[in-house]
RNA sequence: GGCCGAGUGGUUCAGUCGGUUAGAACGCCGGCCUGUCACGCCGGAGGUCGAGGGUUCAAGUCCCUUCUCGGUCGCCA
């Protein structure tokens, strides 16, 4: 290209008429209308702009090139006889005096047609993410990802947060998801691991003074994906503040999130600060989940006690029972039945339902074992003609899970229940610091072993005297949620040695396990750590909230596949011998094809 | 790893109770068309029905095995 371009595809405008341009892009269409006459669009990351051909030599040009090939038009600008108001350019059109092909299109079909790209095989639009992107509604959600990133980089700053880069190769941490490792080549044996979190090095960025620090923070973890879960990599907004309470952060989050999410979100409702905090307790009660769809208006009742005595075997003693009012149902029978299919697929246990009938009476499903309580059942849960009731029974965390997957679809399926064009955040606070592990049949650490204890040393020390019992001890801990979404994690972090070994010990732990496991913190801690806090939201799961997605591969501009493979890229592939002997690596599997 | 769903020209899909030459739309190729903008009209090419095995006179369709993709649960301090 010997001359760069006048305008762009979106530049063009009734003012422009009668002057010489150059523009360039992709040919994106073109339209024969008649002998030697045709409509070619071009399109560039701005936008599209007509090109007129009327002579048999432009025609000839145009013919020889395969659409999606980058070309360059010189020509003059001149008014539309037809104007299209819905394109921008749509009042001119370019005539062309010279058309240049700068990278050819070898091909004449592609793997999918590119304004299409979203319908087709998501396998092959990975493969040909580069031909996926060029779709300009795939472009701009990674467009808002990258306006969103700016603005949170804007905020933060603003607030006073410094950007701090930690290391990528670091060492694996003994607790959490699966580490990806990568092997030392100097240090035969031994390994790196990439950062789940950049979670203790932020901690001993606070022990060293640097007050407030944050960084969109890459982060790694080799599990399963999930529709909102990309496999292998992630990022966080990761930020941690010293001389902290909850408070402090929970103010900075409803300072920085909303005015982005009123500027770059689908919806035009955003929750205001300070934003709704719902103790865990409370939320799996009346929600059944830890990360509650405030759009939903639908909440879990508790019914053990009314339902006790009846002939119905799950309702028998010792279970807890929930239910769900919903008003105004009209699901059939078989609607609902499906709907029962789906909670038990999710939830791992089924549910039962009832309905009360137009005159008032209780019908269907688990009806007929709670007729000699319809009086209490009724004044219970305002119970109407047209409401129907679905209920689920178990032991306690299990008929909140179930009763809490109820609710979401019943939310979703019953129309009036749920009003989506909306961000609702919460907070979940008062997390449980410890709890009984499943496996075990001990008492273990809740989530992670980094928060402070609600009550600090004297609660800590209280349940060691068995004073109080450990799982009614909370921490410090803290998740924002949006839509249902977890957004994020956060704690008020333990800063104090000695409560740190409290805390471990609770567990069966002590001094030693701390030191062995996290020992650049314990030790930093020994030195003067000031109390701080943070908190980390996702930033793929926010723009996927802001962009409406529902598949976290939409907002990611090179994603990875649900079994963590890049099959553009052709990762993970084998390596040459060479490459393995250099790392003291044997591979003793067969390898896959 | 469990469960559910899908796999049919380049793409998206249809294909009835197992029965003639496996259809459509878009794309592609050729022709016509001077105001299109998802241009239109006419014609054409293009298929190992994911793979392997089985039942049958006959399989895209039924059965078994297997692979791949997606969803979901486990997992994600």
């Amino acid at each position: 290209m010997t001359q760069s371009r006048t305008h762009t595809c979106n530049e063009l405008r009734i003012d422009n008429v009668g002057e010489k341009v150059k523009i360039v892009g992709w040919m994106e269409n073109v339209r024969e209308v008649g002998q030697n006459f045709a409509f070619v669009v071009v399109r560039d990351f701005y936008g599209t702009t007509q090109v007129v051909v009327e002579t048999e030599d432009m025609m000839k040009i145009v013919k020889c090139i395969n659409k999606e090939s980058v070309i360059s038009v010189e020509g003059t600008v001149r008014e539309r006889d037809s104007k299209n108001p819905r394109q921008a350019t749509g009042d001119i059109e370019v005539v062309p005096e010279n058309i240049e092909v700068l990278g050819r299109c070898r091909y004449n079909e592609l793997p999918f047609e590119i304004n299409r790209s979203r319908e087709a095989d998501e396998t092959a639009r990975l493969k040909y993410r580069y031909l996926d992107l060029r779709n300009p509604a795939v472009k701009q959600n990674i467009i808002l990802r990258c306006n969103v990133v700016a603005a949170l980089r804007k905020a933060m700053t603003e607030h006073g947060f410094l950007e701090i880069t930690t290391p990528i190769l670091t060492a694996s941490s003994p607790e959490g998801a699966r580490d990806y490792l990568v092997p030392a080549r100097k240090h035969p044996g031994k390994f790196y691991a990439l950062p789940q979190a950049p979670q203790q090095f932020k901690q001993l960025l606070m022990t060293s003074g640097f007050d407030r620090y944050f960084q969109i923070a890459p982060c790694f973890r080799d599990e399963d994906a999930r529709g909102d879960r990309s496999p292998g990599e992630f990022y966080q907004l990761d930020m941690e503040m010293s001389f902290a309470c909850q408070d402090d952060v929970f103010a900075v989050i409803e300072d920085v999130l909303p005015p982005i999410f009123a500027k770059y979100g689908t919806y035009d409702i955003a929750s205001e600060a300070p934003f709704r905090r719902i103790g865990f307790e409370e939320a799996m009660e009346r929600y059944g989940s830890d990360k509650p769809d405030l759009r939903i208006d639908l909440v879990v009742e508790d019914i053990t006690g009314l339902v006790q005595g009846t002939e119905f075997p799950p309702f028998a003693e010792g279970n807890t029972v929930k239910a769900i009012v919903v008003s105004g149902c009209e699901l059939t029978r078989k609607q609902i039945d499906k709907l029962c299919t789906d909670v038990e697929v999710q939830a791992g246990a089924k549910p039962y339902w009832f309905k009360v009938d137009e005159n008032g009476e209780l019908a269907g499903g688990v009806a007929k074992f709670l007729q000699d309580r319809k009086e209490q059942l009724a004044e219970k849960l305002d119970l109407k003609p047209g409401c129907l009731v679905g209920v689920t029974a178990g032991k306690k965390a299990a008929a909140q899970k179930t009763a809490g997957v109820m609710r979401k679809m019943l939310g979703a399926a019953v129309p009036g229940h749920m009003d989506k064009e909306r961000y609702e955040f919460c907070w979940i606070v008062d997390f449980p610091m410890y709890e009984i592990g499943e496996e075990s049949g001990e008492l273990e650490f809740c989530h992670n072993p980094f928060s402070m204890p609600n009550g600090g040393l004297e609660i800590l020390e209280k349940a060691e005297r068995g004073e109080i019992d450990p799982l009614t001890i909370t921490a410090y801990q803290y998740d924002l949620v949006c839509n249902g979404v977890e957004l994020s994690s956060g704690a008020v972090r333990n800063h104090d040695p000695e409560i740190m070994i409290k805390a471990f010990e609770m567990v069966r732990l002590g001094e030693d396990d701390v030191k062995a496991k996290f020992p650049a913190m314990y030790n930093a801690f020994c030195y003067g750590a000031p109390p701080h806090a943070g908190i980390a939201p996702g930033v793929d799961r926010m723009v996927m909230l802001l962009a409406g997605e529902d598949s976290i591969r939409e907002i990611i501009p090179f994603p990875m596949n649900k079994n963590a493979q890049d099959i553009m890229m052709g990762a993970p592939s084998a390596v040459e011998q060479k490459q393995l002997d250099e790392l003291h690596i044997a591979v003793t599997c067969e390898e896959e094809e």
